[in-house]
DNA sequence: ACTAAAAGCGCC
DNA sequence: AAAGGGCGCTTTTAGT
């Protein structure tokens, strides 16, 4: 896509969002590059950069379409109701945005022609002039729009719909319907809503495989790792470190996952037969296999009975659900076409195989005792589903490594897995917690690791325990272009490894669920020695912790994922278009005045942090090394947005250089990076800016009302950047700017890490249901959210964009929130014993206001005196307290509490409060003192930590979970202190993850809330989300609370009560 | 082309 | 000598 004026030149600052812009006053043309595509239906892209300028894309690699992974993307349906038919991505941090090609075309000899003009709107450089002369006005080609999208929109309904009938006739799998047929190069083809998930076991339409990038193999028990040194500069802290990521020290190192993972089932169910019995007759020969593990996993081979038919299914499940049916069977999958790094496996991915053991007493034939089921090729499906009674049958015990991932998938396939017995994944994290860095809790390092092993029942291949990962077996090095190998690991998908290394591929995957049932078996004997310790008193084993909380737990954490949250699309759709254009604004304000310092700068994106730094800090010292200075300019290689062709060279090149000189004053800054350079973090820039708008206009003055509003402001609202800009004139516009910026990088983060995201198609299933996944993954025994993480979606005074309004219940429904009211606090107050937290909470009311008094004499006389009131409950609007409130009349007072309430729990130190707080050490010191003078307890409490972490080597929470700490001994003095105000800080996080954990299990056993049809749907560490039938809403809320009161089978053991605060409502928004 | 590191930011 | 715990995610940039 071409951005020309009428003059056929380039023009920039056409920002992507502003179709329906109120002011626009020049009109852009959209030049249609000449598609390939086979989806004509959209047009080339247009292309805006993070830093909203828009450019030529045609000669850009980087942006071409080719090299966009589908991931990327996210998609809006072309609905009637909402006829814009937007597709963004993000491709290094540009936004793309494509348009109906009818729409956006234009003839290219006669622009003015087909062009409709409201396509992109810039509002500052709209020219009415042009307006004039075209024969289109934007009236009217929203209409035309609107019936386009309309036409198009149908069209895919009734594709959809005819796909649909066709599934629902043939009983497994669809024809390929594959990249090449669907899509256009880029693979952003449209998709309605309505494309996906319309079957479970088809293929997915709506997305393509670009790159083959994507993981084929999913076990995602893998994560990212994070722990290691740490180390601090100039007040920061800052975890610097790489520590073993399982996910990539395992097996994805250096890896590559060769083709495409998006193949699925073929239908072909005459094949069925034919392939099945052509891999497996006796006739093929395993390939020569040279390496040891290659031939130690032949081995494996004798073991595994091959299901690839009705009857031998019918067999084995008949011997699974009577014979063996009170044996431990562990099972595990192969899945096929799904991104475990960026997809839900909730109404995604698809089994291409499984096995089941259970143990070296069962004999499943030939006595052998591991089943594998080829579910790959033909009559898969039903294949699949003669195991049905055995994986419903609730009384089969099954045990799993990531039950969460294995069950929605099998779920996928209409199977409701029961009989719950293990996660050993789970199972491992409970018996040690501090593994993140000593190897992980994948498959494959737990079952190498003899530390978890050693208690596994002694079996014939011995030597066999442990998962071998894909990359051992199947890896190869990618040959160079002379012959010689490479760096790069790359192993086909999973589909062509079953069928074309049947054997090897039978051996790894059958080795997975005897690695799981050894490892099982193992680490149950260790939870077994284990001593259970809950709330002081013993309680038997660890073992048995897991079968009362942990098992139901893991389980009903699954239910969670598979119900999803309800999100409103249209609503982040709408906030989206807000953002973007408030985005551009303050974007454009600030790019105006860099550009008069620094002319380049008004090319800048300025959201590289790199390019900010330099702006702002150019010259300035490493504060670690002073050697080291930033350079006093330095050029960067930006997108060419405006085409400049430079010296020498005809056309003009993709990139170009800019030069970014410092601003010519010396900016002062207290805040650095871990490694030295001064931050350019939105603190760094508020401290520049000051407290002062980003709406000042210095461009004209003739918005008086501003300008007065301006004035009025104290100088002591600016920040240091008024001062280093000469204190006049100039220093405030400094300020404005920056804090413009402020609002340009603040804008971008939300829609970046919350409004973009959750439109996309690959975290939701079907119904527009957002599943994330819950872990339990965490060293505290919290949970935490992934893909996506709907635990940090922007709260309530931050939510300038309410974000949280489109997370909804679905019609006729209603959301309850509950959270505990200083739920940490509160068990702090237990685990001490303390006196006066205790007495506070169990006065009740504002809790700060109540420390505060406590903490300054002056104010417990004034309350006694009645002069001011701790709290006051308003019964009318107009209903005012006679005296004055705490926290209005001593409001520093109360505020300095409230942070130290919960700084004290984290461990915090005086010297980070006179930070804060920029007042003395010696101060700040004298404040915590007399925090601690009434809560000596505490005091005494945390000091038993440090020492039991110190001797010991771990701390426990409140039901008895351990948490160790294997990195201290050799530890530097900093790392050791990290150490112990983990240590501090443990007991009271994980003892809340416990409470809230029975609160959850508490809910789920309700009878009355099931009866009334009420389900969990989140956890955000002290608060749950449920939806259920708006009309029991009350009802149910009232349980909800008396469930969390007494969390505890129906008690509160603890020594304070628990307070909760409950809502109903129709978002997440209004319930808090 | 892919990856890792660094920086930053969201939540409780 | 530094100086708040626990997470997940995105982006840019540099290195291979």
């Amino acid at each position: 896509m071409v951005v020309t004026t009428p003059s056929g030149q380039f023009k920039t600052s056409c920002p992507s969002s502003f179709f329906f812009s109120s002011q626009p006053r020049r009109l852009f043309r959209a030049k249609m590059a000449s598609s390939s595509s086979p989806c004509a239906s959209l047009s080339r892209n247009f292309s805006s950069r993070r830093n909203l300028h828009f450019h030529p894309s045609r000669n850009d690699p980087s942006i071409s379409t080719t090299n966009i992974s589908s991931s990327n993307l996210f998609r809006r349906p072309v609905s009637i109701e909402d006829p814009l038919p937007v597709i963004c991505k993000r491709v290094r941090g540009y936004l793309w945005v494509h348009c109906l090609a009818s729409v956006a075309s234009v003839n290219q000899s006669n622009p003015t022609s087909s062009l409709p003009p409201l396509l992109i709107y810039n509002p500052d450089n709209f020219d009415y002039e042009d307006r004039k002369n075209t024969s289109t006005n934007p009236e009217h080609s929203l209409d035309l729009w609107r019936q386009e999208s309309k036409r198009l929109n149908q069209n895919k309904l009734d594709e959809n719909e005819k796909r649909r009938q066709l599934e629902l006739k043939t009983s497994h799998g669809t024809e390929d319907s594959n990249k090449n047929s669907k899509g256009s190069p880029d693979g952003s083809y449209y998709v309605g809503q309505s494309f996906s998930g319309s079957s479970t076991c088809s293929p997915k339409l709506d997305t393509v495989e670009v790159n083959g990038q994507s993981r084929p193999i999913c076990q995602p028990e893998v994560q990212n790792g994070r722990s290691g040194e740490l180390i601090s500069v100039n007040g920061r802290v800052n975890h610097k470190w790489k520590i073993n990521s399982p996910l990539k020290e395992n097996s994805n190192k250096d890896v590559h996952f060769n083709g495409s993972n998006r193949q699925h089932l073929e239908t072909a169910e005459g094949n069925s037969a034919s392939k099945g019995g052509a891999k497996f007759d006796g006739t093929q020969k395993p390939k020569a296999i040279s390496t040891g593990h290659h031939k130690n996993l032949s081995r494996i081979y004798d073991e595994v009975v091959v299901v690839n038919n009705i009857s031998d299914a019918q067999k084995v499940v008949g011997l699974l659900t009577t014979e063996y049916r009170d044996l431990v069977h562990a099972c595990d999958t192969e899945v096929a076409s799904i991104d475990v790094k960026k997809e839900t496996p909730v109404n995604h991915g698809e089994i291409i195989c499984f096995s089941i053991y259970s143990g070296e007493t069962a004999d499943y034939g030939n006595g052998k005792s591991c089943i594998w089921v080829d579910v790959l090729d033909g009559g898969g499906r039903e294949l699949l589903m003669e195991f049905a009674p055995f994986f419903e049958d609730s009384s089969i015990k099954k045990v799993w490594h990531n039950y969460s991932f294995d069950s929605h998938v099998i779920e996928n396939y209409g199977i409701k897995i029961s009989g719950f017995h293990a996660d050993t994944m789970h199972m491992a994290r409970l018996w040690d917690s501090a593994r993140r860095t000593e190897g992980g809790y994948s498959l494959e390092a737990l079952t190498s690791d003899s530390r978890v092993m050693n208690e596994a029942q002694s079996c014939r291949n011995r030597e066999l325990i442990g998962k071998i990962s894909m990359k051992t077996i199947f890896g190869k090095k990618k040959l160079k272009r002379d012959g010689s190998e490479g760096k790069l690991t790359i192993i086909p998908p999973v589909e062509e490894l079953q069928r074309e290394e049947p054997i090897l591929w039978t051996c790894y995957s059958a080795l997975d669920s005897m690695s799981t049932l050894q490892l099982f078996e193992s680490l149950q004997k260790k939870l077994e020695k284990m001593e259970w310790i809950s709330n002081g008193k013993l309680e038997g084993s660890m073992f048995k912790f897991y079968e009362k909380y942990w098992r139901p737990f893991g389980e009903l954490l699954v239910k969670l994922e598979t119900e999803g949250m309800l999100v409103n699309c249209a609503y982040l759709a709408e906030i989206q278009k807000v953002a973007t254009r408030e985005q551009q604004i303050a974007a454009d304000r600030f790019r105006k005045w860099a550009a008069r310092y620094c002319p380049d700068a008004m090319h800048m994106n300025v959201g590289s942090d790199a390019q900010l730094r330099q702006l702002f800090f150019g010259g300035t010292l490493n504060s670690n090394d002073p050697n080291e200075a930033l350079p006093l300019s330095r050029s960067f290689k930006v997108p060419n947005t405006d085409n400049v062709i430079e010296e020498g060279k005809k056309d003009p090149s993709k990139f170009r250089n800019i030069t970014l000189c410092s601003l010519g004053v010396t900016m002062e800054t207290e805040i650095y990076t871990a490694s030295g350079w001064p931050s350019v973090s939105g603190d760094a820039l508020k401290t520049l800016a000051g407290k002062v708008s980003s709406e000042y206009d210095w461009t004209d003055d003739e918005d008086i009302s501003t300008d007065q509003k301006i004035k009025k402001e104290v100088d002591d609202s600016y920040g240091t950047a008024y001062e280093a800009f000469g204190r006049e004139k100039e220093g405030k516009e400094a300020c404005h700017a920056i804090a413009a910026l402020c609002e340009v990088c603040s804008i971008d983060s939300l829609l970046s890490n919350f409004i973009l995201p959750l439109q996309s198609n690959n975290i939701s299933g079907k119904n527009g249901r957002i599943h994330c996944s819950l872990n339990i993954n965490t060293e505290t025994g919290r949970l935490s959210a992934r893909r996506p993480n709907l635990q940090n979606q922007p709260a309530l005074e931050k939510d300038r964009y309410k974000i949280r309004q489109a997370f909804i219940a679905a019609p006729g429904n209603s959301l309850i929130v509950a959270d505990y009211g200083q739920l940490e606090l509160r068990i702090l107050a237990h685990l001490a014993n303390c006196r006066s937290m205790k007495d506070a909470f169990k006065a009740g009311g504002d809790f700060h206001s109540r420390t505060a008094m406590n903490m300054y004499s002056h104010i417990r006389e004034a309350v006694e005196k009645q002069e001011v009131l701790l709290e006051w409950h308003p019964q009318s609007s107009d209903d005012k307290s006679p005296v004055p409130l705490l926290k209005d009349a001593f409001g520093s007072e109360r505020r300095k509490a409230k942070m130290l309430n919960f700084s004290i729990a984290y461990g915090k130190t005086p010297v980070g409060l006179a930070r804060d707080w920029k007042v003395s050490v010696k101060e700040a010191k004298a404040t915590v003192n007399l925090w601690y003078s009434d809560r000596k307890e505490v005091l005494y409490w945390q000091k038993e930590r440090k020492e039991e972490a110190n001797t010991i080597g771990s701390v426990k929470t409140l039901l008895g979970r351990t948490r160790s700490f294997p990195s201290l001994r050799g530890a530097s003095n900093s790392h050791k202190g990290h150490i112990e105000r983990a240590a501090i800080n443990t007991p009271v996080q994980g003892s809340a993850a416990d409470v809230a954990m029975c609160a959850m299990l508490e809910i789920s056993k309700n009878a009355r809330l099931r009866e009334l049809g009420w389900k969990l749907l989140l956890q955000v560490h002290d608060e749950v989300i449920l939806e259920g039938p708006a009309e029991s809403a009350e009802v149910a809320k009232a349980i909800v609370v008396e469930c969390m009161s007494k969390p505890f089978d129906g008690t509160n053991i603890l020594s304070v009560d628990l307070a909760v605060d409950a809502k109903c409502a129709q978002n997440w928004y209004a319930a808090k």
